[in-house]
DNA sequence: ACCGGTTGCGCAACCGGTTGCGGTGACAGT
DNA sequence: ACTGTCACCGCAACCGGTTGCGCAACCGGT
């Protein structure tokens, strides 16, 4: 492996000068910069990042922190923020963390003396052990606000909401929400949202919190069945799914007997062409959440937290 | 952030002693090795992985290189190394790259300066492409074989001919199979164990290359219907998802109408007890991949390459 | 008391970049 | 010709661990 020794060599110049020729070439002549990198290319001269790291004091690596794997929702959100991160020159690396309890927030601290940032997806942890662990190093929270910390949400609430009023419109009495993990943000916002939509015009059922599964549809499917619901708005694909094909398998069909919420691919597949979909962009949210952090890092100035808010559209059915 | 030094000097010995004592305990006294981990622990010294790296010529960090994220079945694979990885000690770095054209090799090229080993799973490209990026640094495919390589493959192929012969032995006449891309190896692998299964006793329809999605699922199905097949072997759980789905949607149902194959969990939910499932451990496979990895790393002499094989549990229904 | 052999530790030179500071030469101004 | 300015570049000291080599203290054996 050449070092940049050798191609200070072969450019003619010293260490100092081809370091900065390639890393800050507005400091030096550009006839220079460019006999610089023209021996680095024909050299194939790759930087050491352990040295940088070491002489720059910062690793140049990002952690995107993810509470499982398990939920197919946070694998686009890598996908977008390992692009993004690489088109910054960070390298980034996947910890499964859900931030639950202290050992969590150990492991968190020990990564900490190694990462430059940290993206927080969903963390289901207290606030006050989520907040400990953003001011470990510059972090944005995804899906998920916490007071003075920058965050980046898709806005599902929102979207619910609006997927609410719709079903209202259609004369749906009793409607069904099917949320996850009661300790997720998220899922608070979802309800506070769609109760505050339903205030009134119908009723609302909260099902117990449910993993976000095709098993965990089936299992549930029952009891909305029988808990007198005309329509249901699941809060993740695979569980949306399983209802649906639990339901059929009762005989209760969808969306006649059971109006609900899908993703749009899905609901295409399913031929399900006059119910709202909802689709969240979990590569764009990752991206966003990216470019995020990086100006975090960047910035000098410790300025106010953003806080983004990403609109998820609503398509309701043509003539719906 | 304390450093090495202030340990040493809270300790009453020198940096090199300190480095010795919490890194290679047995080249230094016992006593003085405990003094030396208790300052640290005091301190809360934490060792700074770039000087680590940069001394060590190491990184101490590996890449699990995946060709999608799309595909469920990579996320547990990707758990799995992780996990083990931190046992190790090691950090992990998540990159998609399906090593399809010359500048995802480059790319791997690149990345191969700053990580110890690379874990392919399941690489699309050519076999020769596929072999420079393993001659990179230590690599453990998975997923694939290639001759001096470490491997580790999860046995689909023979699970699906053992699915074939159950069907058979059940009266079916002919078999389907909806495989992924054809330049997939373990796709050529099950194609070939069926292939051979059903030689001479059913007739067998290779179906075209599917994404591993829901939506492929409900695409495949019509052809699938007019096939004239009465059993499928479907290589992804979302793809038999859909298939199941849009079968029924159709009037045939399963598995009176179409038998099929697909994870226990989900024949579960779909209440399909009477179906043989199959059972792919992604978190195992990714485990032993990362084992496997290890070990490559660690051992000085490149001795001759380890080829595992997980078996994966074929679960036939209760008196089938 | 003398000697070969351990054992335990410290000195200092690395690893490969980055950067503060000072030096050199070109050029313009008086 | 003399000096001040400025652009460009090199020296050398870092960053924080790791490790080869050598020194000193201690061992038992004669």
């Amino acid at each position: 492996m050449p070092t940049l020794d050798d191609v200070a060599r072969a450019a003619g110049v010293s260490k100092s000068t081809a370091s900065r020729a390639l890393s800050r070439p507005a400091l030096v002549a550009p006839e220079t910069v460019l006999r610089v990198r023209q021996s680095a290319e024909r050299l194939g001269f790759v930087p050491n990042r352990a040295a940088t790291a070491l002489a720059r004091g910062r690793t140049g690596i990002v952690a995107v922190v993810v509470p499982t794997l398990e939920n197919a929702f946070f694998t686009p959100i890598i996908g977008g923020a390992q692009h993004r991160a690489a088109e910054s020159g960070l390298q980034l690396t996947v910890v499964v963390n859900a931030l639950r309890d202290d050992s969590d927030l150990d492991s968190l601290t020990q990564l900490s003396a190694q990462v430059d940032g940290f993206l927080l997806t969903a963390p289901l942890g207290s606030e006050s052990r989520t907040l400990a662990a953003c001011q470990l190093k510059p972090t944005v929270l995804v899906d998920r606000e916490i007071a003075g910390v920058s965050s980046v949400i898709a806005d599902t609430a929102t979207a619910f909401a609006a997927v609410a009023r719709h079903f209202i419109r259609d004369g749906h009495q009793r409607i069904a929400l099917v949320g996850g993990s009661n300790r997720s943000w998220q899922n608070e916002q979802r309800i506070a949202a769609v109760r505050a939509a339903t205030a009134g015009l119908a009723e609302l059922a909260i099902f117990d919190p449910m993993p976000p599964t095709f098993a965990a549809g089936t299992e549930i499917a029952p009891a909305l069945a029988e808990s007198g619901a005309t329509a249901v708005i699941p809060y993740a694909t695979a569980l949306g799914l399983g209802i649906v094909f639990a339901l059929g398998a009762r005989g209760v069909a969808v969306p006649d007997g059971m109006a609900i919420t899908i993703e749009r691919q899905v609901a295409a597949a399913l031929g399900l062409t006059t119910m709202p979909t909802i689709d969240v962009d979990g590569a764009e949210l990752g991206r966003t959440a990216m470019s995020a952090l990086h100006d975090l890092m960047t910035r000098d100035t410790a300025e106010t937290a953003a806080r983004l808010r990403l609109p998820v559209p609503v398509v309701f059915p043509p003539g719906g």
